[in-house]
DNA sequence: TATTTGCCTACTATGTCAATAGGTAAATAA
DNA sequence: TTATTTACCTATTGACATAGTAGGCAAATA
């Protein structure tokens, strides 16, 4: 299930997709055209930007914007980024040490094979197939 | 993300059709061959047998017992069952008011897609192709 | 009658989600 | 220089879900 976090990541990215490009457009702007709280976007672009899928820049005439253009970002890394990761079992998460049922699990193939019909559908779509 | 209880389900689901059909089978067997504690197994076959893929019966020589064949079961209908959702994102699951933005919303055609995608992947998969 | 099994309600610890609150730092314009 | 605007930072919160555990009652059989 994907969470708020992601979606709402996504939208900020596609919103910006939607503004002038090469200006950096105010969080507060973005905030109130996609009616979510600022401060929760907060959280939200400042992974994007960890990220490089964003840069920030402050002060007055600051705001973000996209560092490349639409069509050279993937969903999925927008999604990874927010999310943190898009396996759709923790077995299957980065980082985790193998369950010591998995030469044996029944299951296992199945949870593959979903994780790469997802992990290919993300990654193949792009920002700019959104707008 | 799919949870611990869709994920064992199916392990019950698939240990059952491994066992000999038509004799019920006690939940402690299930319990020590999947290696799951059998009080937790207890909540998950509830909702099994709720959704009528599995009977149970009480007392001596009682246990659990797959209703049809292995391959009359869709991985979905046992998900289901267990997640209670397997809708990828919140405006899309069952029995939610329709998102007031939805009319605008330039990410809901792709969470559609994706839930079509994942839906179809559920369903098409049999619990014979687990085994 | 004893034993085995399912079935039922309740409880709990931990963590995640979805924010909110209140500041500091940086950049620009008057 | 000062006010304003913006990003950026840490901390906190309430609600809920997850992943179980505990202890018993009911039913069926030997």
């Amino acid at each position: 299930m994907i969470s708020t976090k992601g979606r709402y990541a996504l939208r900020v990215m596609i919103d910006l997709s939607e503004q002038e490009s090469g200006v950096f457009i105010p969080l507060k702007d973005i905030a109130e055209r996609q009616e979510i709280s600022k401060k929760y976007l907060e959280i939200i672009v400042k992974d994007l930007v960890k990220a490089k899928l964003l840069k920030g820049s402050s002060g007055k005439g600051g705001g973000y914007m996209l560092c490349r253009k639409p069509e050279e970002y993937s969903v999925g890394e927008i999604l990874e980024a927010s999310e943190g990761s898009l396996a759709t079992v923790a077995c299957l998460a980065a980082g985790v040490e193998e369950c010591p049922r998995a030469g044996k699990c029944k299951t296992l193939p199945l949870w593959r094979e979903l994780d790469k019909l997802t992990h290919d559908f993300f990654f193949s779509k792009k920002l700019s197939d959104c707008i």
